[in-house]
DNA sequence: TCAAAAGTGTTGTGTGTACACCCATGT
DNA sequence: ACATGGGTGTACACACAACACTTTTGA
């Protein structure tokens, strides 16, 4: 590959831009988990300028030769330890001057990780990285919070149209607690009865023959998930 | 900005890729409208290798400065002349490979222009335009098949919760020809009067002291839309 | 008076919502 | 026996689907 002049208007020949008209191109990793009463959003705190000390999306750069999802897989592992949670392209921001440091266009994208999963890599001296809650942010680097506060109302909405509420459940898990799952993200309490009848009216799950004890009452039954999901083009 | 030797881990410090691991980075849109009878594509028609003589989707490089959504738009123009139209982000497509010649990630966008604008530019030696029906697609160059397929399947599902389908008629139109546009788009035949019935329940219509005649039959009251969308975050 | 599209209502079916009581368990 | 969350059914409102005839116009 030559380096070449200029941007060529009917992009054919010699055709892409010099190398210094090029921005970078970073993936960040909106990772999502529910614990028992909250929505977590996983953040790192900035330890350098600009934005020292707020709080920032994991993600970086992505490597020639590999797609963008790998990528995004990649950033995911070096922060969590986990492999094989529910991925999904969220949206690109290029605003010029979202990083005031040099041109940046990210491709941002969600993860959700079942509570049982979550098991952060160890905080080292250059990062801190923390669990916090959606509903009460820290103050965020570059335009993060925009892309945050996208991410949710994306995760709102399809969890009314698929079944991504189950990836933030372990294997095995009690209608409560589904429901809990969608009281949490939608930030609204559900009618137990209505809820049970919907769920169990899509035939998606398994009924298990055991139970989970949780305290003093009744035990809850158990179902699993059975279905895969799809979702990227 | 200074040259770096590689890609820094935890994306901090001296931060950026070195200039020659950077992809380039294009936006593709697939300009979609309706005439009478036909959901149609805007494509090029390829003059050189790779993929030379077959149809891809207009689309041109990011420059340093603008927004996407700008490079979007001036891209647009440059393409039918039109301005202030629908468009809307789709996905961003970074398979290696997918370009053979070069690294090259694209944001995907998708633009609706109403029936009565259309304007092409004239085509020059270097490029030939065409519409082209989504039904009756051509050969196409890189993975412009997979993007238009997906743009398709957006745009249905928009059509279903949003007001996009009055961005491809004129300001002033009938029933019947909104009608049409739904049927088109989702291929398939719908009824009348539940049409009607949905739309007008909506209050998204002013009705007009206006009427259309289009032939030996009864005019058609005209309508227009009163409302505006807003869709990119 | 005919052809061609515009315009108009009713009925059945399914889906979402509101709501209150008994059940199984450990202490 | 009691406290705690698990588990269940019915009635109403609303949205969606199916379906056929009259109206207005120009030729």
């Amino acid at each position: 590959m030559q380096k070449s002049q200029i941007v060529s208007k009917d992009n054919q020949d010699n055709f892409v831009p010099a190398l210094e008209d090029r921005p970078s191109v970073t993936v960040d990793i909106i990772i999502f988990t529910v614990d028992s009463k909250d929505l977590k959003v996983l953040l790192i705190k900035r330890k350098i300028a600009p934005f020292k000390g707020m709080w920032a999306i994991p993600g970086g750069f992505v490597r020639h030769g590999e797609t963008l999802s790998e990528a995004a897989k990649r950033e995911l592992n070096e922060e969590t330890n986990v492999t094989d949670i529910y991925l999904e392209q969220l949206y690109s921001f290029g605003d010029p001057g979202r990083d005031p440091r040099a041109w940046v266009i990210t491709v941002a994208y969600f993860a959700l990780i079942g509570s049982d999963k979550l098991e952060l890599r160890a905080a080292t001296d250059a990062e801190e990285v923390a669990w916090h809650s959606m509903y009460k942010l820290p103050e965020l680097a570059f335009d993060h919070e925009k892309i945050l506060k996208y991410a949710l109302e994306r995760l709102r909405n399809k969890l009314s149209y698929t079944t991504v509420g189950f990836q933030l459940l372990p294997q095995k898990f009690t209608l409560t607690e589904l429901q809990r799952v969608y009281e949490i993200i939608l930030n609204r309490p559900i009618d137990k009865r209505n809820f049970r009848k919907k769920i169990l009216s899509e035939n998606m799950l398994t009924e298990l023959q055991e139970t989970k004890m949780d305290g003093i009452h009744r035990p809850a039954r158990l179902y699993k998930f059975a279905g895969n999901d799809l979702d990227n083009p």
